[in-house]
DNA sequence: AAATAATCCGACACTGTGTTGATTTATCAA
DNA sequence: TTGATAAATCAACACAGTGTCGGATTATTT
């Protein structure tokens, strides 16, 4: 029943837990080869026999979470029809509900850039589209300029929430953001 | 009228310089110090006369950056009427615009995240408060969200503007970035 | 021209790297 | 249980870069 695989994978647990622990106490750069293998009780040749060096180890570990990531977003992009692009923002913002613990790494300190960037232009890219279509006349310059500016937002908007350990539905974010996109500064006016 | 100063200031730039060039070649963590006094054409020693590490070195030539950030931005925010936000975003391309070079860097491929993430905070933080200052009923939660949300679509509109090698002048995107946070959707309607 | 201080230079011990070959240990299948 | 297979161990290696000397050289100021 049992695979040889199960040894390999359990040491690479071993290393992944050890690098994750040694993050609390310091910055990846000054993590070496030497100690990780220590922490994790593991022969030092063994590692190599894995990795490359500790970014590669890293990025193995993000690759693992961004693909845990993408399977959960993945049905709501993929709908037959494209969503409205209100009803997108409400989505995203309970699918990050959903997936709280995932984003609070991927936002974190050691998340990596490209990955949220990419989820970022993603959504733009198809908010600019769908607004293009829908108004072929407009000025492109500042559908672009518009839609950079929002996504942008969204972002950070998310971002702050995640930090502060979601105290909020993720209704109401939706409903600020998409608020403070339709009306600016007038967001701020109590008599709404 | 020359002072000694002015020696080491010249071997400061030259390593200053010489690491911004590594930076568009490869990440900081893989340049070493004898690499960079090799393309700043500098003993060795000499570097350790004045930064303990190339981390070092990084963060000095940072706060320097943050510095002429903050002194750009202070008269502005300081100033008797904080209000409207707006006003603050033309220094703000305007500062991007005559650092263009390290804000190439900091937003590229091999730039520090941290870095952008806490300008980004600051300003954020700084607005907040001149606003609450200056209208203190007015609902925090709400303050606080516009504000996230606009200075996170002004970082997405200037990384934008950078990565599209600044085709338009610093003016042109304030102004871009002003009227969506004043008027949000409206902004793309031609009879302004 | 003399004094001062920054830079250069060679050398040093040291730490971690990445790879090797031989050995031991764990897993699985017969 | 035993034998085959693959993974982990271990010691050893040359090698890169580090950080720090003391002393020579160079530039700047007075």
């Amino acid at each position: 029943m049992h695979n040889p695989e199960h040894r390999v994978q359990t040491t690479k647990k071993l290393l992944r837990d050890a690098l994750l622990t040694l993050l609390n106490e310091k910055p990846l750069r000054s993590i070496t080869v030497k100690e990780l293998c220590a922490r994790a009780k593991l022969n030092r040749g063994t590692f190599y026999a894995h990795y490359r060096d500790v970014y590669d180890l890293m990025e193995q570990i993000e690759a693992e979470m961004k693909v845990a990531f993408f399977e959960a977003l993945e049905p709501m992009i993929s709908d037959a029809e494209p969503l409205p692009p209100p009803k997108l923002t409400k989505k995203v913002f309970e699918c990050i509900e959903t997936n709280a613990d995932l984003c609070r790494v991927a936002i974190g300190p050691y998340g990596d850039r490209e990955f949220t960037r990419r989820l970022l232009r993603e959504s733009r890219e198809r908010s600019i589209q769908s607004c293009l279509d829908a108004f072929p006349n407009a000025d492109r310059w500042q559908i672009e300029a518009y839609f950079t500016f929002v996504t942008g937002g969204c972002y950070a908007l998310m971002e702050r929430w995640i930090r502060r350990e979601m105290k909020e539905s993720s209704a109401d974010l939706a409903n600020a953001a998409e608020k403070i996109m339709e009306m600016g500064i007038a967001f701020l006016q109590p008599e709404k």
